[in-house]
RNA sequence: GCCGGUGUGGCGGAAUUGGUAGACGCAGCAGACUCAAAAUCUGCCAUGGGCAACCAUGUGUCGGUUCGACUCCGACCACCGGCACCA
């Protein structure tokens, strides 16, 4: 049944659109999966979701674009040319087609001629060539960045490549590297990327909290501390959210990667040593901000700009090159970082504010300002340190707020030439050089004598040879002279090509463009991608929430400034779906490893107290439940999405996949779901060939109907708009689900065979058949067809509750005594305030609990419910 | 560590704007049909008390606002996601 539905449409060229300016459009795009070899579960909830809400604006009118790619390069694909000794283009285009047959047999409604993987030349040429016009512009450029090394395999290794701060291979410490990359300016988009967020209310909220919170815009001002080194007059600048508390600076610190360090570590070999094993040990900021605060003294000071004190400077392993200058200033006394590090050196604190308005609670309200203590040997880090308060042993910045003594400071140092209020902002630029082989080429070629020379636009794209097997020992194009050696464009002199490969993330931060004009070999985009942008409905991960779809943006606005497109913002709502979960079992070797096992291979039992006792079908022993955990290979818990659909059919696995979940929260597995899943479609099934073997029934609903026909009638219309406001309006499906088994249910007691109830049962069947085929697609096409159609169901209008069929003569409202229900009313549904209320307190049960009290109120909530105060 | 989220019966979840907590489904139990099984259908199913009508308790914990709180506010606990080279 299914596959010939999907026969139908593959033959009708059903999914295929086209720009029609007549027609309003609506562009749903699900994130494009990596070919990883198989379908994923999480994927197929992802495309369920997009699938849904297209096929149901179809049927809402619009034009719909639905389309599908491959997010092709990336480490996986190395990965596993290295066990396989395939090379990864093969492996890729493999998985490619295989993925593809199995998003076909889940009934997508996708339009395939417009296909694109990321890994095909007429694509990443496309990179190539902005990232031209992006250098050309100064929007990219180079600098030296840091990277994980691993020193016996002598290649950069990713973070997930680097477990407990080791090679994944090797085992050796991985040690930090500086090496020339190449950098686009996201940070000059910040203000805008960050002002924009307030625009895009089809996006979740924690979405743009959470970017808004990475863009990290933090007002402070900038302070340089003078000092004399090596006969040169210079500035130490730091960057304070906190200028207020300068006076209690008591010292500074550098990132170990600071020329001040390095000038320092020069006369200082055991400052040298520390600086490298800072410099050892992870890039990564979750492991940075766990780790033990270290530090050392340069033995170098910096002049106070305001009191002319002599400061010591440290190097600190907690300082981040990246952010600000390298550079901060230690407050111990208000700031909790530097609290620990001074404790642990025996540096002094000095309390510079005293809490404003009087604050401990102990103290008496409006007594004037008390320090909370002054070089006083504190021990412990209370959280009121950190608060704003009023200045104290700050001279002339003695009882002024937080504001006030900021301005006066900054206003000070200004004057002074030594620091001025500065923006500062947490985001830094997207370093997109990577030293892999499976990636876009970047489009430069190093000449000895003209330097770093762009590949002339003609000569694009820069081809990857797809024939080459990484070996894990360095980038194997760095190794390949056919394409490493090339000839200068400038001088025409020996030169050597760029064997860095671009982030995947540039493939994806514009691949939904390219979906309007994918066929087009002359430009990145055309005209088509006005019509099509922005994508309406987006659909992916919540894992994306930050870095794609960042960088996603910012990528459209250089487009944009380019005249590529008219779009400020890629995509207009957000949808992140949650993840997909499994039991995860395990059992302790006798060598202390952990070994899992599929939940399909375990049995589980409840004991009387609802315990889950789980055993080994093959040994019968116990093994341990770890709970539900997103899928992995690793943990064994990974449930395979063909095998459902061979099993129980794309539509149970689709019914089962919205229904069991929200689509944003998470969504554990379960086998019994799919199956009761199934158990539903063959009810749908049998309702309606019941109905139909019955005889033909009138398609027009009489006039004249029984009491019961009406209510019938009623609640399959009242389903008809929940559903309706569930899916286009809630973008919830479950509940819109469970809606139409409630009408079934209703359905089945509605056992009326006369001509009239016929009819409304063949209208109940329309609607259900309607209502649920954007969910279950393939059965409603066949089923649409036993009710006694020839039309195509996915291009019929969306159908209309119909008002009149609504209306309720009388409605129950529930009745409570001081806030407890005690009793239940139905009246006429047009009675008015008075009306209810007297209903209400004529209620036998409501009497019992007022009694002889005084009633003192009267809630009435219309339609709804009474509440008597007593 | 920082940022974001989640927490409701045996289980997944519902309660859309502060107004009946537990819709719908899964599992379970009982029954019908059957020689039997499967499939299907019907009923029961938060906890405690009670023969019952009914009563009390109950949405992670503690406190607050309100006639009324799963929903709003404050503090806390547990778990999950992201943290810039996984995609």
């Amino acid at each position: 049944m299914e596959a010939e539905a999907q026969a139908h449409w593959e033959a009708t060229g059903a999914f295929r659109v086209t720009e029609d300016p007549t027609r309003e459009k609506y562009y749903c795009l699900s994130m494009f999966p990596y070919p990883s070899g198989r379908l994923h579960i999480g994927h197929v909830r992802n495309y369920t979701i997009g699938d849904v809400i297209s096929r149901f604006m179809r049927k809402q009118g619009r034009n719909v674009l639905q389309p599908m790619g491959w997010d092709a390069f990336g480490l996986p694909a190395e990965n596993a040319a290295m066990d396989n000794g395939v090379p990864p283009a093969k492996w890729t285009y493999q998985n490619i087609e295989y993925m593809k047959g199995q998003l076909k047999s889940l009934g997508f409604a996708i339009d395939w001629s417009r296909e694109v993987a990321t890994c095909s030349p007429d694509y990443y040429r496309w990179n190539q060539w902005l990232f031209l016009r992006m250098l050309e512009k100064g929007i990219a450029y180079k600098k030296t960045g840091v990277v994980n090394w691993d020193p016996v395999d002598q290649t950069v290794l990713a973070n997930e490549q680097v477990i407990d701060g080791r090679g994944w291979r090797t085992g050796a410490p991985v040690e930090k590297r500086e090496i020339p990359m190449y950098y686009l300016r996201i940070t000059e988009y910040a203000p805008d990327l960050l002002a924009a967020l307030d625009r895009l209310p089809g996006w979740p909220e924690r979405v743009r909290t959470m970017q808004a919170n990475w863009i990290g815009r933090s007002e402070g001002v900038r302070i340089g501390f003078p000092y004399e080194l090596d006969g040169e007059r210079k500035l130490l600048n730091v960057f304070t959210t906190r200028a207020d508390t300068v006076m209690g600076v008591t010292f500074c610190a550098v990132a170990a990667e600071h020329p001040l360090a390095a000038r320092a570590a020069k006369d200082n070999p055991e400052l040298a040593a520390f600086i490298e094993e800072c410099k050892r040990g992870t890039a990564m900021e979750a492991e940075l901000a766990v780790m033990e605060k270290k530090g050392m003294p340069t033995g170098l000071t910096v002049t106070h700009p305001l009191s002319g004190e002599a400061i010591p400077v440290w190097v600190g392993n907690y300082v981040l090159m990246t952010y600000g200058e390298g550079a901060v200033m230690g407050v111990p006394a208000h700031d909790e970082r530097d609290f620990g590090f001074a404790l642990k050196y025996g540096l002094p604190i000095r309390f510079v504010i005293a809490p404003a308005g009087g604050a401990p609670k102990e103290q008496q309200e409006g007594a004037p300002p008390v320090p909370l203590q002054e070089e006083a040997p504190a021990t412990e880090w209370r959280p009121e340190f950190a608060e704003h308060g009023v200045c104290i042993n700050s001279g002339k910045y003695d009882g002024l707020e937080y504001a006030a003594a900021v301005e006066a400071i900054a206003a000070d140092l200004a004057r002074l030439g030594l620091g001025e209020k500065q923006v500062q902002w947490r985001l830094h630029d997207w370093a997109i050089s990577r030293q892999r082989y499976w990636g876009c080429p970047i489009p430069l070629i190093h000449c000895p004598t003209c330097g770093d020379v762009p590949v002339p636009d003609e000569d694009l794209p820069v081809l990857l040879p797809e024939n080459l097997v990484p070996d894990g020992s360095g980038n194997p194009l760095a190794k390949e002279p056919s394409f490493y050696e090339c000839l200068c464009p400038r001088c025409g002199g020996q030169a050597r090509r760029e064997t860095d490969t671009m982030d995947t993330f540039v493939d994806s931060s514009w691949y939904f463009m390219r979906f309007a004009c994918p066929d087009n070999d002359q430009a990145m985009v055309d005209e088509r991608a006005n019509y099509w942008m922005p994508v309406d409905q987006y659909i992916g991960g919540i894992e994306h929430a930050i870095l794609h779809l960042l960088y996603s943006r910012f990528w459209t606005r250089v487009m944009r400034d380019l005249g590529l497109v008219k779009v400020d913002e890629p995509f207009q709502n957000l949808l992140t779906q949650g993840m997909v979960l499994n039991d995860i079992y395990s059992r302790r070797m006798e060598d202390g490893r952990i070994q899992y096992f599929s939940p399909a291979d375990v049995d589980v039992q409840l004991d009387d107290k609802g315990r889950r006792i789980a055993t080994l079908r093959s040994d019968g022993e116990p093994v341990e439940w770890e709970g539900m955990r997103t899928m992995s290979k690793s943990k064994k818990n990974g449930v395979d999405p063909q095998e459902l659909v061979e099993r129980y059919g794309a539509d149970s696995v689709r019914l089962f996949m919205m229904f069991k979940a929200p689509p944003e929260d998470s969504l554990e597995w379960s086998d019994d779901g799919v199956e009761g899943a199934a158990r539903f479609m063959r009810r749908l099934w049998r309702m309606v060939y019941e109905h139909v073997s019955a005889g033909v029934a009138a398609k027009q609903v009489p006039d004249e109907l029984t009491g019961e026909q009406r209510e019938m009638r009623r609640v399959v219309h009242a389903t008809l708009a929940k559903v309706t406001d569930d899916i286009g309006r809630r973008r919830v499906f479950n509940t819109a689900i469970a809606a139409v088994m409630e009408l079934m249910n209703a359905l089945a007691k509605f056992e009326d065979r006369t001509e009239a109830g016929r009819a409304v049962r063949q209208e109940a069947l329309e609607i259900i058949v309607q209502a649920l085929s954007p969910i279950v697609p393939h059965a409603c096409h066949a089923l649409w067809r036993a009710l006694g159609h020839d039309d195509e169901l996915m291009d019929r209008p969306w159908p209309k509750a119909d008002p009149a069929a609504l209306v309720k003569a009388s409605i129950e409202v529930v009745v409570q005594v001081n806030g407890k229900l005690r009793g239940r009313v139905t009246v006429a549904a047009d009675a008015d305030e008075a009306q209810v209320r007297e209903a209400a307190l004529a209620d036998p049960g409501v009497q019992k609990w007022v009694g002889d009290k005084v009633v003192r109120k009267v809630i009435v909530v219309k339609g709804k419910l009474v509440n008597v105060v007593v």
